[in-house]
DNA sequence: CGTTTTCCGGAAAACGTTTTCCGGAAAAGG
DNA sequence: CCTTTTCCGGAAAACGTTTTCCGGAAAACG
C-alpha cells in the first residue's frame, strides 16, 4: 500500500507537509513544494487511508441504515433517498437487513457501533425499541433517527397514518360506500394500529357503526390479503362494496381474490391500498392508494441526522404529507 | 469513548492481556484474570474499535456493492443475496448507487478504496469497464467480482442471456407464432445485445427471415416498451402475434399499450418478458418471463468474492440457470 | 538442588493519519 | 542594522488496537 510516507519521500518533504496539502490546511505551504507533492501523489497513485484518518479524527463519515428487508418494495425508495443525501454530504452508507428480528437488529447495532458509524437510521416498526434496549447507554448513544412511529424519544420522520387512513375511508364514503371492510396489519405494528384507528375515525364521521366482522387481521403480505376476502361476509351489492387494505401488497391480494370470484373491481367492490409501491400503478385495475413519499422520507431522515451530527437543533418529529392517489380501483 | 485502556485499568492488567482475551489469543491467560477482564468489559460496556483494528490489521471486513439504482426492481434481490452471505461471513456492506454514470462510479470506487474495503461487487452493465480504467493499476487492485457480462478478466457471475432469449423465442415459436417482434435494451448494453442475439438464433432455428422493422430499440424502461408498440407494423392476426420484450419493465409497457389499443393479451398478441421482477406476477395478465435468479446471483457473487479474499482459486465465470416462467401472457 | 520448561503478564513497536509545537530563514518595519 | 513578523517546514505525539519480544515465577525434570 502506498502511504503518505512514500509520497513524502518522493517529494523530499516531511509527512506533515504532505498532510497539509492533502487537507489544504490553513498552514501555508510553498506553492512549488505543493506542486512537487501533488505530482508525487499522482505518480504513486496515492489516496489517503480513511481508516487511519478515522482513527485519528474519531470520525468515519459513515452511517448505518437498518431496515427489515430491502426485498420489500417499500424500502428501496427510502434507501435511495438516504443514500442520495448521504452521498452528497460525503457520507458512506452501510446497509443492514434485520428482518424485524430483535436479535439480528441488536447484532447489527453492535457491528455499526464497532465500526464507529457516526449515525444510524432505523426503519421498520418495532425495531427502534430493540435498538435502544441495553445497547445504548444514555451517555454514549450514537446519533439516531427513526423513520416511522415509535415510542422512544429519538427524532423521527413519519407520516400521519391515522389521518391518511381516515381520508382514504372518507373518500370511499363520499363515493357512497357504506359497508367498508378493512384488512389490517399485524397487531404488534404501530402503523397498523394507526391505520385501523383512521378507518374507525372515517366511519365515525358519518356516525356509522362499526362491524367487527368487517375487520380482518392481516400481516402486510400479499397472501393475507388474498385470504382475507374469504373471511368476509356477503360481498358486492347488498354487502360489502369497498375494502380498505392497509397496505398495497394486501390490496393486490384482495384484488386477485376478488377477481377470482368473478367480482369486478371497482364496480362490484372498490379497493384502496396504502403505500403506493411501484407495483400499484401496474396492476389491473391500477390501484388507488395512499402514497407515502418514501424517497422524501429517506432524504429527510438523512438530513435530520446530518443536523444532529453537526450539533444543530432538530425537530423531534417531522411529518411528511401523504397523497391519495386515485386510480382505477375505486 | 471507552477503550481497551480503560478496561485494562479497571481490571488491573495491561492492555496486552485485555487484547488477548478479546481475541482469545493462543497466548495463555490465567482464568481468574480473564474473569476480571470480562467483568470489567461488561461493567464499562466496552466494545472494540473496528477502525483501530482495521488500521493495525489492515483488514476492514467490509465490502462495497456498486449498482445502478436500488430503486430498479431488479436489484433489491441481488443486494439481499449479497448482504445475506456477507453478513454470515462477518462482512459489512457499503451500498453505492452509481446511476450508470461513469463519473459517479469512479467516485464511488475511490471512496471504497479510501475506506479500504476488502472487495467490491459490481453490477449494472458497462460499469465494470469504468471501474477498471485508470482506477485500478494492476498491482494494487481491490478484489472484484462482477455480476453480469463484461469485457474485463474479472471473475463474474452471470446468466446465459443468449440461450435464455433463444428459449423464450422458441417457446413462442412452438405456440405457432411466426411474426415475432422484439423490444431491445440500449445498444450499449451487452445484456441487450445478447438477448437480441438469442432472439435471432431463435428465429433461425426455424429458418425464419429477420425483419428489421420488427426490432424496436428500447432502453429497459417502461415507457420505451409503451412507445415501441406504436412503431410496430400491423399487430394481431395477419400481423405480429407475439412480442419479446427484453426486460419486464418494457414488457409491462408493451402490455399497457396493447390493451389501450383494445388488443387482448395473449389472444391477439402474446408477450414475454425477461428478468421476472416481483411485479411480473402481479400485472394482468400475469407476465410470462425468463426468470433470473437474482438472489442466487448476489449470493454467489459474494461467495466468489469471499474465496478471492482468502486467496482461494475461483472459477472465472459462473453461469447460473434461468428459468422460463410461463404465466398468462403467452 | 540445579536446570529446563511452562505459564503468565507487561513494554513497546507498528498501522497511517492529523495536529500541535517548535524553529529557522526571509521579509518587513523601524 | 537590528527587531519583529511572516512564511515555511519538520519532529513528535496521539488515535485504539494487535503482536512481538522479553522476563519473572512457578512447575517439571534430572
Amino acid at each position: 500500500m502506498v502511504t503518505i510516507k512514500d509520497v513524502a519521500r518522493l517529494a523530499g518533504v516531511s509527512i506533515s507537509t504532505v498532510s497539509r496539502v492533502l487537507n489544504n490546511n490553513s498552514h501555508p505551504v510553498n506553492s512549488e513544494t505543493k506542486e512537487r507533492i501533488l505530482s508525487a501523489i499522482e505518480e504513486l497513485g496515492f489516496y489517503p487511508n480513511a481508516i487511519a484518518r478515522g482513527l485519528q479524527a474519531n470520525k468515519t463519515k459513515t452511517i448505518g441504515l437498518i431496515l427489515p428487508d430491502i426485498g420489500n418494495p417499500y424500502y428501496p425508495g427510502i434507501v435511495r433517498g438516504v443514500e442520495d443525501v448521504a452521498h452528497e454530504l460525503g457520507y458512506t452508507l452501510i446497509l443492514c437487513n434485520a428482518d424485524r428480528s430483535r436479535e439480528r437488529t441488536q447484532e447489527y447495532v453492535r457491528v455499526l457501533r464497532e465500526n464507529r458509524v457516526e449515525g444510524i437510521i432505523f426503519t421498520g416498526g418495532g425495531i427502534a425499541q430493540d435498538a435502544q434496549q441495553g445497547n445504548f447507554s444514555e451517555k454514549d448513544a450514537v446519533a439516531t433517527v427513526v423513520i416511522g412511529k415509535h415510542w422512544s424519544n429519538l427524532p423521527s420522520v413519519q407520516v400521519d397514518n391515522v389521518k391518511a387512513a381516515r381520508e382514504a375511508c372518507e373518500h370511499l364514503l363520499s363515493f357512497g360506500h357504506r359497508q367498508i371492510a378493512t384488512v389490517t396489519g399485524p397487531e404488534s405494528s404501530t402503523t397498523a394500529r394507526d391505520r385501523l384507528e383512521g378507518y374507525r375515525q372515517g366511519l365515525a364521521t358519518l356516525g356509522l357503526t362499526e362491524h367487527p366482522e368487517w375487520i380482518i387481521l392481516g400481516d402486510f403480505e400479499v397472501d393475507s390479503g388474498y385470504r382475507a376476502v374469504a373471511q368476509l361476509p356477503r360481498l358486492g351489492r347488498e354487502g360489502i362494496t369497498a375494502i380498505f387494505a392497509q397496505n398495497d401488497l394486501m390490496a393486490i391480494g384482495v384484488i386477485n381474490a376478488l377477481q377470482q370470484r368473478g367480482m369486478k373491481v371497482p364496480d362490484d367492490v372498490a379497493v384502496v391500498g396504502f403505500d403506493d409501491i411501484p407495483l400499484a400503478s401496474f396492476v389491473t385495475p391500477k390501484l388507488s392508494t395512499v402514497a407515502i413519499p418514501v424517497y422524501e422520507l429517506g432524504m429527510t431522515a438523512m438530513k435530520v441526522l446530518a443536523k444532529l451530527l453537526v450539533g444543530q437543533e432538530t425537530e423531534s418529529v417531522t411529518i411528511l404529507e401523504t397523497k391519495l392517489e386515485l386510480r382505477e380501483s375505486t
